[in-house]
DNA sequence: TTACTCATGTAACAAGTTACATGATTTA
DNA sequence: TAAATCATGTAACTTGTTACATGAGTAA
């Protein structure tokens, strides 16, 4: 986690993304865009957001410039070296091609481990509950943006990966 | 993250399980496994595990006896209780479910607003890292056991997925 | 004028990270 | 006896979380 000389946090990525791609002009837009589409993986607390553009700012990623409106709004852009940082960021394929953090694989190898009837009760809620999340995600992606669109069909592809392989647990 | 009554972190669940499922019985034994095995989502850190050990303890769901050896082992088994509570943290279907945080994913669709060459080359490079993990995870998924094996399956499935996102990105 | 939205942020807390400190026992 | 391994942990730090505080502008 140690922030110097180029890394950034996935959520420093992502709002420098968000101000560059989509234009979100105020920490408050940002934010709110993160709590509204991306809440699969953030949820945009203001804890987060704040401080982080906050640490881009002073990095001089972020060029943060005051309004003078009544509503203290601050208006957020990329500086040059910004646009580079982002860009890295996104680049970064050792990054980007790692598995991350997935609840259902970490507990994949110990249903098989619980009481029969449990694990019988267990499979069948997991089964619902994925496809009551493909049902939510499919019904959430026809609105999407062409960032949000990729986001949304590889969630989407991860449940149905995990419905296959509940079927396999069951099949043996 | 608020850790009261019942709720467990994905860690805390997570060394629950290594106790029981696999007898780990200390906390240095289960570090261990952590950093070789599960590497995938967690280092292990001590700063980490012995702190998660303590809580558990606290709370009741882990037993602590100390063996009065020579290098200080203290052996680690679940309570009645923590049983349990790890049965719950296992069962938890809205949590598996969940699709977890992933690098490629949030990066998904930021790829195609890169200029021209640099997105080929990300692509690129991102296809041959892709590819260097799924055969050092099929290289690897040899010589597990029953708890892990379902993991890197998984993992694998994941990023063939991913290959197969790749392919249609190329197509498009 | 009341309520909602825009807009900023901080404080207390949770739970990871790395790096360090300490010491016993076993193996080469 | 020197090095590796077993075994415990703490300290400083990073970066998330929720909950709270403050206030201006806008629409009912």
């Amino acid at each position: 986690m140690n922030n110097r000389q180029g890394s950034l946090t996935e959520l420093e990525g992502a709002i420098l993304s968000e101000i560059h791609h989509r234009g979100a002009s105020t920490a408050f837009k940002v934010r709110k865009a993160f709590q509204e589409s991306m809440s699969l993986e953030w949820r945009g607390s203001a804890g987060a957001v704040y401080p982080a553009i906050r640490r881009l700012t002073d990095r001089g990623v972020i060029d943060a410039a005051e309004t003078g409106s009544g509503r203290g709004t601050v208006l957020l852009s990329l500086t040059p070296q910004g646009v580079a940082v982002m860009e890295d960021w996104i680049c970064d394929a050792e990054r980007a091609a790692s598995v991350g953090l997935d609840p259902f694989r970490l507990r994949s190898g110990m249903w098989d481990r619980l009481p029969p009837v449990r694990k019988a009760e267990a499979m069948a809620a997991l089964r619902r509950t994925v496809e009551a999340e493909i049902a939510a995600l499919r019904q959430y992606v026809v609105s999407l943006d062409p960032i949000e669109r990729p986001r949304i069909e590889l969630a989407i592809s991860l449940q149905l990966t995990r419905l296959d392989w509940l079927d396999g647990q069951r099949a043996s």
